[in-house]
RNA sequence: GGGCGAGUAGCUUAGCCAGGCUGGAGCACCCGGCUGAUAACCGGGAGGUCGCCGGUUCAAAUCCGGUCUCGCCCA
């Protein structure tokens, strides 16, 4: 810091916005990004990467969120003491922005791509995407959010895109890339692309849901299979049972009347209840009696491939595991249409048959059915379309007599993450990561990360990779990374370039963009030993999950430049939401254990979704999307951002609702009245403010000590919250202490001494200057604006808090016992105008006495703090009674549930002499257990209890640990002081109202009635009235007073006064002669 | 159907892992107060079957089993 400067007066009131825009404006012209990155060059470094966000739309509260953590995070290493990596990132590639391309450019398939040129549409999706990132730059930038939004790493470019092509050149090196012929994938029919497991979302629809006999070779009985894809059945090639269930041989008749003999496990018999009537069992069969058994092809009249048998369990009845007693306990196989029928085609040697072509349409191995559609459309729900290929499939069912029930169920099925178009398994030749290979290895590396909340690695990370399949990276798409996988049209060796320099290099030619189409035309000569052939590059583009799975290299430019790598990888911190189980958390798991031998992050925080305040997700469909931009209006950026952080733990979802923002904005509003409150006064008086952190020893005063204490201990609180991730608890320790401490206690105790010059005064500016500053500090990561604008208030010549350092608490500071006794003096002070409400005894009127039971502490509490409680409590003396107090009236009362059976008509005359008997007298013999005799009658213990009477005049009320006495009983001292403090409060209130400067003394002309109550006080004694009056109100009210006995001039104004000690009514007339 | 989480006042939530005093807050509501921080603020009150059922225990919001609803993921 510079020359100092002294304090500047706060802005009078809390406007979010002006103040935002004031401290933004104050960023930018001073370029305080950079004093900030400058102020922790030297320091170890924290390596935090951000999970790119798609650029393919406007950002919404759920990302808002996500960068808000990540911002504060940021902010808070960097006070802590590191050079912190703030690089944002954007994951640019992929189908998201493909289709929606698409969309804008009246596209519909890939045929129109194609036509419309493969250049034109990567070039359209590259400008589609870069105009995203432009715009959720300045969106996040306008959530407060520091990042580098100039330089962020972007999987687009040249030395991004060679980190992946990189990480597929280490898989190659280690036997981990293959090609496979694989029936069963995840396909989108609209895309025409195969889809990874991740890429696959699920949603409730209807579909046909039939039962199928299959009758066996050489034996009447049939197998009964259901399914809900009519459409696979043309490519059946197996039926699989569970080799340990039991299975049934069972006559029944469908309701079309036909009774057939039927195979089906044993205890899904029921089905057939609803399916089918008068069923009989005939015989049980263990599933293993089955294997074999050999069954006649529905379709083989249709489908020219069925009519021979390729290997000998084609068309038979295999056993699996995979089987399940549901249904019909048999299931309808084609190896080529689902996973698990491709497994078990593998296992038998049923080789993979599917006759659907990449658009979702029958091939010509369909035969017959040649072209029907199979695909469905977005939305498409229920009943089959009559084009459809399950109409066809059902119809001939019919036909032949092998249809045994059709009817439509609802059940959940996947579609396209991106289109919602159903997807549908097929066989497509693919690239594969082997990664199973490598599940131990992921295993335990999930157990060297340190996952916020615990049960994000242990629960669902583990269980993710616990099913871990192989990695399907193809896609047959065009906006993507190229694979970088070529093959040579003579002897089919691969060969996986790794860099954009070795392409160059080996194929002789400058390669302008590593992107297709233009890679695609890259050819080289064979890389095996002796083939003269050449080498074209594999058409597919990687899966776009595997651009941002290599983030934590790629965006270090690493390999083609190791200067960053050593620094930065691995990185300390992510921070991203809970669906990124199967997506982030897990994609960088497995290309950094591929690529790397490692987990690239040390340490995850695992956020929730924001939902709706009803708890349902925000969406289009529901209509109830709340946009930050609309909040940000609306109540400003950092009440936005506080009500994203404090209400609930980042690994809970958010309930959201805008009123969240407002109540966040009236906390913030209470911190501005405390620093507006510190800072006129410390401006009027030019004060400098102190440096932050108090560095004398502790104040004298008790109050400033125990302010110095709770900001300490808020300090340490809230640090250690945030260590642990708990981003919530830390805002509410620091909110909670600027409202219930700072505000509620400190300041309201601590006003008057900012009208009093001299060391009490300068104290108080010490005491909250140092508070406020820490509080700037503490709320800097949450609320960066308004923090700075404290700050800079306190410090004028100051840089910005966000250069400055964490603040590190001082033990010296420390006061726990102050602490607890000055909650037990709060909790007095709440008791106390508890107990004065019952009679309405304001707070203005002065009370002689007010007398404390309680135990210890609370004699403590009332000793070391007996002036601010006699303040608090506007008593004149403050008395600590002891456990309980004697001048409580003991009473007895006759327990009437004893007195009543046991003395029946004698009833009455007991319970009057219990109640009429000297009750302390009676108490010590009834505690002691002994009967006692009154009035003639033996009264047993057990029939009398005690209660207390408060005495005529004294308000009483319980606190926590005790009970507070108030003694109403108000003198004529009390009485003058409580009515001056009536006028008192009478001409400030006109004051205001005339708004009159703070400071200016005026005059002020009193108007009363001789005879009334208030000159009643001074016993008539008028002369001593004005001169008490002037006294206590002249200078506290800063006018110059004047009384008349005849009546003011019109202009006054009335008040209507309570004499509280003579419960009389007064009209008082005050005029105040501003200018 | 499986895994992981969540369910506490009208709303948002703390407490649950290490069971124990009348289950704490904030918002909204009602009543009152304060008044040079002031279109703020403070106090009091009312409001709870701790999702539901069962078990363990002297004692359960907390531990165990089951169940329902919601979210994420998987099938």
């Amino acid at each position: 810091m510079g020359e100092r400067e002294p304090v500047q007066p706060a802005r009078s009131e809390y406007d979010p916005h002006a103040i935002e825009d004031q401290v933004r404006e104050r960023w930018e012209a001073e370029d305080a990004i950079e004093t900030v990155r400058q102020a922790h060059a030297d320091d170890p470094p924290f390596s935090f990467v951000d999970g790119p966000p798609y650029t393919s739309g406007h950002i919404h509260m759920g990302t808002a969120w996500n960068k808000v953590m990540k911002d504060l995070l940021v902010r808070f290493r960097r006070m802590e003491g590191y050079d912190v990596r703030d690089q944002p990132g954007y994951d640019m590639h992929g189908l998201p922005i493909e289709v929606k391309v698409e969309k804008e450019l009246g596209i519909a398939d890939k045929n129109e791509i194609e036509d419309y040129g493969v250049g034109n549409f990567v070039d359209k999706c590259r400008e589609f995407s870069t105009g995203f990132l432009d715009t959720m730059n300045d969106e996040f930038a306008e959530l407060g959010v520091w990042l580098d939004w100039d330089d962020p790493y972007r999987t687009i470019d040249d030395t991004y895109m060679e980190g992946a092509w990189w990480a597929i050149k280490r898989a190659d090196e280690q036997d981990l890339l293959y090609r496979d012929n694989r029936g069963g994938l995840p396909w989108c029919p609209r895309c025409e692309t195969a889809l990874a497991q991740a890429e696959v979302e699920y949603d409730d629809r209807v579909d046909p849901s039939i039962y199928v006999r299959l009758p066996l070779v050489d034996d009447d009985a049939s197998l009964l299979v259901w399914t809900t894809t009519p459409w696979t059945l043309p490519a059946n090639n197996a039926v699989a049972a569970h080799p340990d269930l039991t299975y049934a041989r069972v006559l029944a008749t469908s309701h079309a009347g036909d009774t057939e003999e039927l195979i089906i496990e044993e205890t899904c018999i029921d089905v057939l209840d609803q399916v089918a009537r008068d069923v009989t069992v005939m015989e049980h069969l263990p599933g293993t009696e089955l294997e074999g058994l050999a069954y006649e092809h529905p379709f083989a009249d249709e489908v020219p491939y069925h009519r021979d048998r390729r290997t000998e369990n084609e068309y038979t009845l295999v056993l699996g595991d995979h089987v399940e007693a549901d249904r019909t306990g048999l299931v309808h196989t084609a190896t080529g249409h689902g996973e698990e029928d491709y497994e078990i085609g593998k296992e038998k040697d049923i080789p993979p048959f599917s006759p659907v072509g990449a658009d979702g349409f029958y091939t010509d191995q369909a035969g017959e059915l040649a072209g029907l559609r199979v695909r469905k459309e977005a939305g498409e729900d229920g009943e089959p379309p009559e084009d459809h290929a399950d109409t066809a499939v059902i119809e001939r069912l019919t036909e032949k007599g092998l249809l045994f029930s059709d009817a439509l169920t609802d059940h959940s099925y996947g579609h396209c993450w991106r289109c919602d178009t159903p997807i549908l398994y097929r066989t497509a030749e693919q690239w594969f990561l082997a990664v199973t290979d490598r599940k131990q290895e992921m295993l335990d590396e999930i157990d060297r990360v340190d996952w916020t909340p615990e049960w994000a690695g242990a629960g669902r990370q583990r269980d993710w990779v616990e099913n871990v399949r192989d990695w399907c990276i193809s896609r047959q798409r065009y906006w993507g990374i190229p694979i970088p996988i070529w093959i040579c049209g003579t002897c089919e060796h691969r060969h996986v370039v790794d860099s954009h320099a070795e392409l160059e290099r080996r194929s002789g030619q400058d390669v302008p963009d590593l992107h297709r189409p233009w890679v695609d035309e890259v050819t080289f000569g064979c890389t095996a030993d002796g083939c003269e052939g050449e080498m074209e590059r594999v058409v597919d583009v990687l899966d776009v999950w595997f651009d941002s799975a290599v983030a934590s290299w790629a965006s270090l430019e690493y390999p083609r430049s190791d200067e960053q790598l050593d620094d930065w990888f691995p990185c300390d911190l992510i921070i991203e939401g809970l669906d990124q189980t199967r997506g982030w958390f897990y994609s960088q798991l497995a290309a950094g254990t591929v690529a790397m031998g490692q987990v690239p992050y040390e340490e995850v925080v695992m956020h929730g979704f924001v939902h709706d305040d009803e708890g349902r997700p925000m969406s289009k469909s529901l209509g109830n999307i709340i946009a930050p931009e609309d909040v940000i209006e609306a109540y400003g950026v950092d009440p936005t951002r506080l009500s994203l952080l404090e209400p609930s733990a980042p690994w809970n979802d958010l309930k959201y609702g805008e009123e969240t923002a407002e109540e966040a904005q009236r906390t913030l509003n209470i911190l501005w009245n405390v620093h507006r409150f510190a800072t006129q006064y410390m401006a009027m008086d030019d004060v400098v403010a102190q440096s932050p952190g108090w560095d004398a020893d502790p104040p004298e005063d008790a109050l400033d000590r125990w302010i110095l204490s709770r900001l300490t201990a808020t300090v340490e609180q809230a640090s250690d919250e945030l260590h642990a991730h708990e981003y919530h608890e830390a805002a509410r320790t620091i909110t909670t202490f600027v409202l219930e401490d700072l505000s509620r206690w400190y300041v309201r105790l601590t006003r008057d001494r900012a009208w009093e010059d001299g060391e009490a005064q300068t104290r108080l500016y010490d005491v909250l200057g140092v508070a406020l500053a820490d509080v700037a500090r503490l709320l800097a990561p949450y609320t960066p604006h308004v923090a700075d604008q404290i700050w800079r208030d306190l410090y004028p010549e100051a840089d910005t808090v966000h250069a400055d350092a964490w603040p590190e608490p001082d033990e010296t500071l420390r006061d726990t016992e102050l602490e607890e006794d000055m909650q037990l003096v709060r909790d007095i002070v709440e008791a106390t105008s508890k107990a004065r409400e019952q009679e309405k005894l304001s707070l203005r009127w002065p009370v002689p006495r007010v007398v404390l039971a309680g135990p210890k502490p609370v004699e403590r509490a009332c000793e070391t703090l007996e002036d601010v409680l006699a303040d608090q409590c506007n008593a004149k003396r403050v008395e600590y009674a002891g456990p309980t107090w004697e001048e409580l009236h003991l009473v007895a009362e006759p327990v009437r549930s004893v007195v009543g059976p046991e003395f029946r008509e004698d009833a009455p005359a007991v319970k009057k002499a219990i109640s009429e008997a000297d009750a302390q007298a009676l108490k010590k013999r009834v505690d002691a257990g002994e009967t006692v005799e009154i009035d003639g009658f033996e009264i047993p213990p057990e029939a009398v209890s005690f209660t207390t009477e408060v005495p005529e005049g004294i308000l009483g009320a319980d606190f926590e640990e005790g009970s507070v006495f108030v003694d109403a009983h108000l003198e004529p001292e009390h009485e003058q002081e409580g009515l001056s403090q009536e006028i008192l409060r009478r001409i400030q209130e006109m004051r205001k109202r005339q708004d009159l400067e703070m400071e200016a003394v005026v005059d002020c002309t009193i108007g009363l009635d001789p005879q009334a109550t208030v000159a009643r006080a001074w016993e008539g004694e008028l002369e001593d009235l004005e001169s008490y009056l002037r006294e206590a109100i002249e200078e506290e009210a800063r006018v110059n007073l004047s009384f008349s006995f005849e009546g003011v001039s019109d202009s006054a104004t009335e008040w209507e006064i309570t004499n509280k000690a003579s419960g009389d009514e007064e009209t008082i007339r005050i005029v105040l002669h501003g200018d």
